[in-house]
DNA sequence: TTGTTTTATGTCAAAAATGACATATATTAT
DNA sequence: ATAATATATGTCATTTTTGACATAAAACAA
C-alpha cells in the first residue's frame, strides 16, 4: 500500500496489518500455514503437468475427488500427511518435496 | 548379510527380504515412514541439544509427555503435522526441515 | 541401597481428518 | 446454445489422531 494512502486509512480509524497478525497466528502458525499451501500448489502442478483429472488423482491416492479439491484449495481440514502422501503417490521424491518445504 | 549365511537360512527353507517386503509396503508407503522416522530422530536430537525434558517440549508444543515419547519412538499413531508443527515450536526453520526431508 | 527425575507404554474420551456423496459452478467441446 | 466434463463446496458418518492420565521402566543422584 503507498504511504499516503495509508495514511488516510488511518486518519480515518482504519489499523494496518498483516493478515496473521489479523488471524492472531504465532509465527510457527503461519510458517505451517504457508508451508501446506505451498504443497497445495505443488500438487496442482504436478497433477496438471501429469494431465490427470482430480478424479483420476483421486482414485490413485484412494482418496475422493472433492478432497483432491479441498487439497488444492489449501483448505484448513486436510493435514500435511494427506498432502504429503499425495505427492509421493505422484512420484515425487522425497528430495523434490524436500525443496518444496525448504 | 554375508552370501554364505544366507545360503544356509535359505537351504533350511528361510525367506530373506527388506521389512517394506514383509509387510507388504508399497514403495510410497516405505518413504512415508521412512519420513517420518527421521523426522522423530531429528526431534529428539534438537529436544536433547536444548536440554529439555519432554515434559519441557511437551508445554511448550501444548502437548503430553507420553506423546512426545511416542513421536520420538516413531509411534505409528503420530501424524507428520505433530512431528512438524512440534519442530517449529524447536524453533527449526523451513529450510532446517527441508533438509531433512530431502 | 533408596529416592528422584526422566522416559516408555497402555488406555480412552474428545477432537480432528477422512472418504463418500450430493450438488453447485466453471470450463470446454460440439 | 447446450451438452459433457471438470472442479468447487457443503455435509456427515466413520476412522484416525490427540491430550490426558496412570503407571511401568530406566537413568541418575545422594
Amino acid at each position: 500500500m503507498n504511504p499516503a494512502k495509508k495514511k488516510r486509512l488511518q486518519a480515518k480509524g482504519w489499523h494496518i496489518g498483516t493478515v496473521s497478525e489479523f488471524l492472531n497466528l504465532t509465527p510457527e502458525e503461519s510458517v505451517y500455514i504457508e508451508l501446506k499451501l505451498t504443497l497445495s500448489r505443488n500438487l496442482q502442478e504436478r497433477r496438471q503437468q501429469k494431465n490427470l483429472t482430480q478424479t483420476q488423482l483421486a482414485r490413485v491416492v484412494k482418496s475422493s475427488q472433492s478432497r483432491i479439491a479441498k487439497m488444492e484449495a489449501g483448505d484448513p481440514s486436510v493435514s500435511l500427511d494427506l498432502l504429503i502422501r499425495s505427492l509421493l503417490a505422484l512420484g515425487t521424491s522425497r528430495k523434490e518435496i524436500g525443496k518444496m518445504v525448504g
